[in-house]
DNA sequence: ACTCATATAACGATTACGTCA
DNA sequence: GGTGACGTAATCGTTATATGA
């Protein structure tokens, strides 16, 4: 693996364009005119979108019943999903077990921090393996939700569109850390990369100034102090015998072509 | 055109609960 | 059975933006 392999991630905590296609009703034009005006960088909605009555914004494959224009309260009684998940206390399973009428579906929309049953502490809520499967495909087709999805996904799911809201809000707070800790390892390898080859040129840089200083020091001896091999022609200085070595010898891992260290094959 | 109050949605930080080892 | 760690649902406070007066 090269540096560039490394560093060319795109580091760039990457909150790619996911761009949005959903279309929505006319009946949904008003509320989104109004709603688009929220939106975030991450996501795109045409700004005209006279589509058919018919809500045929997307959800996920597994959700895609909930696209279509059903009776959601049919929906939200004969749902499979209806009551799997668990409260701790009791009080909510009386709350479900009406969840047919109106003015409960009324009550069940609105947000659970605000009119909790009795006033009481918060009750948590585990969703279960197939509620948590359908928010998740959901979550993989667009990760934030506008209102008629949320709504869709809240009956399909039976819970309140408040709990579906919250479950995307941490559900992106779990990609986020989640992305943060992969950029984060990212950023480090690179840094072990980079000292690594700063390491390495340090090391290089020193090789060439002693090459430097040796070559200045060879070319300030007067001519006499040096002898030349009449075989080879090889220049040596003076008192150099053969068990000595060579002082333009420099190490074998240098880059530079060094003809002091590349003799006539007769020497 | 500008300002201000209000409403709304999203987000980050935090809390609190349920589960598991 | 008690306990601490962990995952996550829920809450709170803040910010950004649109809208209407």
């Amino acid at each position: 693996m090269g540096f560039d392999d490394i560093c060319n991630t795109g580091l760039g905590l990457g909150l790619g364009c996911l761009v949005k296609q959903e279309k929505y009703s006319q009946s949904d034009h008003q509320q989104q005119k109004k709603k688009k005006l929220f939106l975030k960088d991450d996501q795109f909605f045409p700004s005209l979108t006279l589509g058919p009555s018919d809500d045929i914004y997307q959800l996920s494959p597994a959700n895609k019943i909930h696209g279509e224009s059903t009776d959601l309260h049919q929906q939200q009684q004969a749902s499979s999903i209806s009551g799997v998940s668990s409260f701790s206390n009791s009080s909510v399973k009386k709350e479900k077990d009406i969840c047919g009428e109106e003015v409960e579906l009324e009550r069940m929309s609105s947000r659970v921090s605000d009119e909790d049953d009795e006033g009481s502490p918060r009750k948590k809520l585990r969703l279960s393996k197939e509620q948590a499967a359908i928010l998740e495909d959901s979550f993989k087709e667009h990760s934030t939700l506008n209102p008629k999805q949320k709504q869709a996904l809240a009956e399909h799911l039976n819970l309140r569109p408040r709990q579906v809201e919250v479950w995307f809000q941490n559900r992106r707070a779990r990609t986020k850390l989640k992305q943060t800790e992969v950029d984060c390892e990212l950023l480090k390898k690179c840094c072990e990369t980079l000292t690594e080859e700063n390491k390495r040129l340090q090391k290089e840089l020193q090789e060439l100034k002693s090459l430097k200083l040796t070559a200045s020091y060879y070319m300030q001896l007067p001519a006499a102090t040096l002898t030349m091999c009449p075989s080879c022609e090889r220049v040596a200085g003076a008192g150099e015998g053969p068990s000595s070595t060579s002082p333009f010898t420099i190490g074998q891992k240098s880059h530079f072509f060094n003809p002091f260290t590349h003799p006539s094959a007769a020497c």
